[in-house]
DNA sequence: ACCTGTGAAGATTTTCACAGCA
DNA sequence: TGCTGTGAAAATCTTCACAGGT
């Protein structure tokens, strides 16, 4: 079976508009445009922070690093209404994004190996900042068992079950080193987890109804790797080149060309 | 760069995007394919590791959870051989994957922002490991400055340039909070860097011939939500998808059980 | 007999371009 | 006039399926 780095369960074709009892379509939104969608939804965070009452779909997308089209199209797929000749209405859109993005239901958060990288994230203000709350944190190390991060303490890695159980987890971080990987993901699947967040060096097997996105470190850091090689090899082949990326690049001295996001 | 009207964020599309106008290909090599082959490196390790000699694509394939098809495609990119009827043969597909990635040069990095996020990204030995050493740590906060991790010891922010030049750090990570990253970006371009890794919670904008990529931690949260609430969504509309859906849970609640271990 | 490399088909995503409304 | 929403075209990525080696 195969896992692409989002195998949703929705290979379904499920074309037709579908329809959930509140009345919202529940059409298939393209996983890319997910990404965006949670984007777009922290861009709008700070416009409103700044006290901007409305936005185009020029601005926003700038913000975004994004083609307008394309954020136009995004927030399509999840029935926003702009105002024509106008544009969007921010604190609306940023509640339909939260509603959209299933922001308004707190997920709890367990986290898997509290080691470097594992006590950082578990510090990391930003999740329970943003309706994340980690209500769960495990470790196999008995000097780590018993110690509080955050108000939280940590248990051994054999309470999984049980303590996910009871805390309600709907969302599972893994952060061991990689050989651990997939038995702590095997755990968290059994005890009902359907969203997992992959920190570990790790290619995980997972059942057709489980989600995994996967935070890789040293592949991110590979693929600037690969940028850095080609941009030499580009340089040193063809002169033309050369004289065509200064021009770009004096060009690009003013203007300058937004960047967007991976994983 | 080159001809596209628009340089794509998301995923800097026009990886290979130096097609040299009149000239030879330097064939351009898929973003996602990229991403694929620092994978399918690690996977090919382990197997190394184990002393595994030969390697189907489908057996690779399978390890790496990709289609098979789609793996002999992106190793077509770099002109893998492989041997028919056999498979390839493990060292030297690790060998010229290393390569094809730049990973025979060894690449300096340095880190921006000490926090919390950041003190672990310093501590991370995948990193060194890899061919990634960091070589620079930088914070604003006159505490850190001074305090050594590692071995590297914090310089201040204003000390950035020189020390970057110095040390001939060809990629950059940013973990400082959202406000601050688009100054540290700027500066990092400043020195010349020109790969840039984010972890900061902000879209950079930069020159064209700069790549970034973006890890973003509440963003990868946020799409597991969405994930979550879709599934409650169709749990509740289509019965039939609930039958399923037990089912799969049952059979895979019988699934391995694996004792795994943490850091 | 088996497995790679790849043209071509298929699927998906991005972008264009314009109708339609405020 | 200005901007959204969207059908359709273009670009890109994935998968199929088979020719061609070993």
């Amino acid at each position: 079976m195969t896992l692409p780095p989002h195998a949703g369960p929705g290979s379904d074709p499920g074309i037709g508009g579908a329809v959930a009892p509140g009345g919202s379509p529940l059409r298939s939104v393209p996983e890319a445009s997910v990404v965006r969608l949670a984007l777009y939804l922290r861009v709008l965070g700070e416009l409103a922070e700044q006290g901007t009452e409305t936005v185009s779909s020029d601005e926003l997308a700038g913000a975004s690093g994004v083609n307008p089209a394309k954020l136009r199209k995004d927030l399509s797929y999840i029935g926003s209404y702009g105002i024509r000749g106008v544009g969007y209405e921010v604190a609306p859109l940023l509640r339909h994004l939260e509603h959209s993005l299933g922001l308004t239901q707190r997920q709890a958060v367990a986290l898997v190996g509290v080691g470097n990288l594992g006590h950082a994230l578990a510090g990391y203000a930003g999740f329970a900042g943003n309706g994340f709350p980690v209500v769960a944190l495990f470790d196999i190390d008995p000097d780590l068992v018993g110690v509080g991060i955050n108000g939280i303490l940590i248990d051994h890695v054999d309470e999984l079950r049980r303590v996910c159980a009871e805390r309600g987890v709907t969302i599972g971080m893994i952060a061991t080193p990689g050989q651990a990987a997939q038995g702590v993901c095997d755990q968290l699947v059994a005890c009902g987890v359907r969203c997992i967040l992959n920190f570990a060096p790790a290619v995980l097997q997972v059942p057709d109804d489980v989600d995994v996105r996967k935070v890789d470190l040293a592949v991110e850091l590979q693929v600037l790797a690969f940028h850095v090689a080609r941009r030499h090899l580009a340089a040193a082949e063809g002169p033309l080149n050369v004289v065509a990326q200064a021009a770009a690049a004096a060009i690009n001295g003013a203007g300058r060309r937004v960047t967007g996001g991976t994983s």
